[in-house]
DNA sequence: CCAATGTCCTGGTATATACCAAGATAAAAG
DNA sequence: CTTTTATCTTGGTATATACCAGGACATTGG
């Protein structure tokens, strides 16, 4: 005991052997953004483990972020992540513009619908009330970023369905119907995808991914619009700066 | 050929029909909060599957939140998701006070560091300068929510560490030393988790969680306090209410 | 030149098995 | 009655194998 101390890391599993080895690949660039990974085989060979090992090796990647899986075509490095300031604007869209993202917007589908309880309250409508349903995919660079369902109040936008929605609602309702966004109620969380989400993200069903619903206000605090988006989780961050509301002493002096 | 069409549903893979039914059992309340979940091998007997099949099934419930693993002592139904809104408190311990959410505080490390680059950025502060670092974790109920790792410019907390730790520092600040929170700067993302996390959280390595980073900041916009949060994603929801900047047209009117 | 075809590679699903280590628990020893 | 020990259960890791279906791509036929 005590002879074989140089085989200093032996404690590592096979598989965490392999992510380190992903892990430096990917961060010093020898891999570059979308570059393919090795496939589950070739790891499994290269390394002397079981495919089965290789892949799991690799799905902890993708869960790290590192990386993205595309259907059958292969796993590919993840691009950089992109910070989306929900204490600035209500609309990505208007968020991408500016900076060079190269968005792009897919109408899924878009349908009238009746309110139900859950919608009605959001939107403070009366149950059974019209809405317009509509599904966007937004892609970045050729590549989709979050699918958004959004649900707006109908009699406040006739003809909706009329304009053109490969672009930022929120700046259309602005736009023609005299509509601008004056606040919103924002909520974030870690969920997994359902099989339609993932299908369109192209991940595997039961990936997790990171949802946002926000209910846009006019400037008289009526909500008229809301929206959830589900995002490739290793794909967004989300910033925002908050102004601390007078608490419970009112601490004389400052302010 | 047509005659045993009332199988309907025979696409689904053997796995799928698990994780439908535990999600069943989960959502129907059959199974209530913190109950245990059936074993892998439980279920592969049960459904006549094998055990990593079974395996993969259990996996993917977790992912979706809806269960979570301990550890080698089997799998439980996950609690509610709780809220905390970043936009009027940068405390989680102030936020969770009110409701009745049995928090406590575990102190896992402290120690004073040296800024490096990074940091020193982050708080306004020289590289080299003093902090205070310590980490904690923060359990709900007795169940792991969340590990923070927190930095404090030293020397505008003398003996900061004299005082206890398990309690909210925002207050502790506030209180002993005169330094209300002001503002907040607010980054989320989902990551996944290190080792040293996964092994606090009762979490397999790997496993995605959700990141809460904050500098806190004083009435005259400098910064003290720079906080980061790992949190289990299936346990936690942020919100926030925002209200625009002017932007573009600075709409006349009201404000 | 273009469309159709077939082959190869890829990940997704599934089985059957094996060993390990940590937690839980019951049994044995003090 | 308490402490220790041994046993059982559980998830974690790992292998070797197999079949399927979709994407990529080159070859073939018109």
């Amino acid at each position: 005991m005590g002879a074989n101390d140089l085989t200093s890391e032996k404690k590592m599993t096979a598989f965490q052997k392999v992510i380190d080895h992903l892990r430096d690949q990917i961060r010093s660039g020898k891999l570059p953004e979308h570059a393919a990974l090795p496939s589950e085989r070739a790891i499994g060979e290269h390394f002397g483990i079981s495919r089965m090992t290789a892949r799991r090796a690799l799905l902890a990647v993708e869960q790290e972020g590192l990386a993205y899986s595309s259907g059958r075509r292969g796993r590919f490095v993840s691009p950089q992540r992109l910070t989306y300031d929900i204490s600035k604007t209500v609309s990505f869209f208007a968020h991408a513009e500016s900076g060079e993202l190269g968005l792009k917007i897919e109408l899924i589908s878009k349908q009238i619908i009746q309110a139900d309880a859950a919608l009605a309250a959001k939107l403070a409508v009366a149950e059974g009330d019209t809405l317009y349903k509509y599904t966007r995919l937004f892609l970045l660079k050729g590549h989709p970023a979050f699918v958004e369902e959004e649900f707006a109040v109908a009699h406040l936008f006739p003809d909706l369905f009329s304009h053109d929605l490969q672009q930022s609602t929120t700046l259309l309702m602005e736009r023609e119907y005299g509509m601008p966004p004056h606040s919103g109620d924002i909520a974030i969380r870690m969920r997994a995808l359902n099989e339609e989400e993932a299908g369109l993200l192209g991940l595997p069903t039961y990936n997790a991914g990171i949802e946002l619903e926000q209910v846009i206000f006019d400037a008289g605090g009526r909500p008229f619009c809301f929206g959830r988006q589900i995002w490739r989780g290793e794909l967004a961050e989300f910033t925002a700066h908050a102004i601390l509301r007078n608490r419970r002493s009112p601490t004389p002096g400052k302010v």
